[in-house]
DNA sequence: GCGCCGAGTTATCAAATGTTAGCGCACTCT
DNA sequence: AGAGTGCGCTAACATTTGATAACTCGGCGC
């Protein structure tokens, strides 16, 4: 049932069966949320924090004029608010975009992860890095990447971060988002975001259509989003 | 001569005399860069994290096309690259903007902090999620604020940040930046940077010469801003 | 079968933002 | 003093992006 999360981690370094078990101890709690519900609330304080074990789910806020801002997109294997252990109150919410099926880890088995468990320990800063690390690309892609470039890298992202837990299908993968969520990744209008992705399409590079993209050139689609997959840190080493 | 650093991660917690010894024990070998030097390469594997000690740098990653993006603003008492300790692998530059006094910080006297330290660990853990959090807000006002409200967010950001660490003067605080450097952080062209400064500036909120900004009326500069200041983190509980 | 509704798409116009160019001022170097 | 240079600032125009509205299409309930 951890599947997911032992190939996130066991990607950067391997994972030893204790620290298996230990993970295997600290997980308990599942939970179901439908699309459309807050896993997460804004201004909350957790006890836990939550894996996903399947679906798609995303972190937000929310401006005063209601403009949202989604801030991450999070797949199976990812814990969506890792971070709420340390910084204690919840300043964003996180919502499922599709129907999710998540499991909890209290913050009281974390800490004494971090206690007694200093290689796994390192393994879950490090999965908040890396965290961070697509932050910085999506900062980048926002500030100085062309729209097209934009959604390119975000379709290149997902589909290495897809794979790596095995969600993707051959070249394709499901990604159950109306374009108006996705305006809300890239900051657009729901009609320009519609231009982009048509753009995109147009190029020949993707096809899009039942919620499930399709990479048609990979090689070209690289190309345009000047995807360097290094952020992702996805080489096996001691940690 | 570590003050900031303890101002910094003190802010949070606690932190224990002995605590303070390990980070003394920890900070080796002072460095100094010109403006406009590279603190620490893109693609670098550094053995060591830097400290600023003095002075401002940022992070920031450069496309094809020449353009630039800062994904960060660091001021004294931020670690420029804690998270290269796990990482590996610098995916990014860092720059100093105006000269800055580093000290480093050995990664094998980090890894055995985690061995040892746990609740050192947890503050230094602690730190890069703050880093995290503000991506994350940085990830908002690029996306779905104005221009104005987004510069109005990072001023107030900055002077939160630099009053913890002592660098404000009453209202005041220096940024060494110039326009095409604040464009680089906004992702906007030099011209419409030179706009967006003049509209907040004309708004009667802050007054902006010799690289000292003054904030003329920190109420309405949040308001504009929607300034919410819970995502650094600034209260201090047992972490 | 009928109509409603959400999602995608397109058109039109307005506003925001980029590009290119040029001016002035403070500073520095000689 | 004179020339060069970096930086702030502005103008004119081009391009991108947003707002509003309308149309289509398919799913779904009645």
């Amino acid at each position: 049932m951890l599947e997911s999360l032992f190939l996130n981690l066991g990607q950067h370094d391997s994972l030893s069966d204790e620290e298996q078990a230990l993970l295997g101890n600290l997980m308990a709690g599942e939970r179901s949320f439908a699309a459309g519900q807050d896993i997460v609330a804004s201004g909350s304080r957790p006890a836990y924090s939550t894996l996903i074990l399947d679906g798609l789910a995303a972190r937000y806020k929310v401006l005063a004029d209601g403009g949202r801002q989604f801030t991450s997109l999070q797949v199976p294997g990812d814990f969506v608010d890792l971070y709420a252990f340390l910084l204690k109150t919840m300043d964003h919410g996180v919502i499922a975009l599709s129907p999710c099926r998540v499991i909890l880890a209290d913050h009281s088995k974390l800490r004494s992860i971090t206690e007694r468990a200093p290689h796994l320990t390192r393994l879950l800063w490090l999965d908040t890095l890396i965290d961070g690390a697509i932050h910085r690309e999506w900062i980048v892609a926002m500030g100085r990447r062309s729209k097209v470039s934009h959604l390119a890298h975000l379709f290149c992202e997902l589909f290495v971060r897809l794979q790596v837990v095995k969600r993707t299908n051959d070249m394709s993968f499901h990604l159950p988002v109306s374009q108006a969520e996705l305006a809300d990744v890239l900051g657009l209008s729901v009609v320009h975001m519609n231009r982009v992705i048509s753009a995109l399409r147009n190029s020949g590079v993707i096809a899009w259509a039942n919620h499930t993209v399709t990479i048609l050139d990979w090689q070209k689609l690289q190309q345009i989003a000047e995807f360097d997959p290094t952020y992702l840190s996805m080489t096996r080493e001691p940690r």
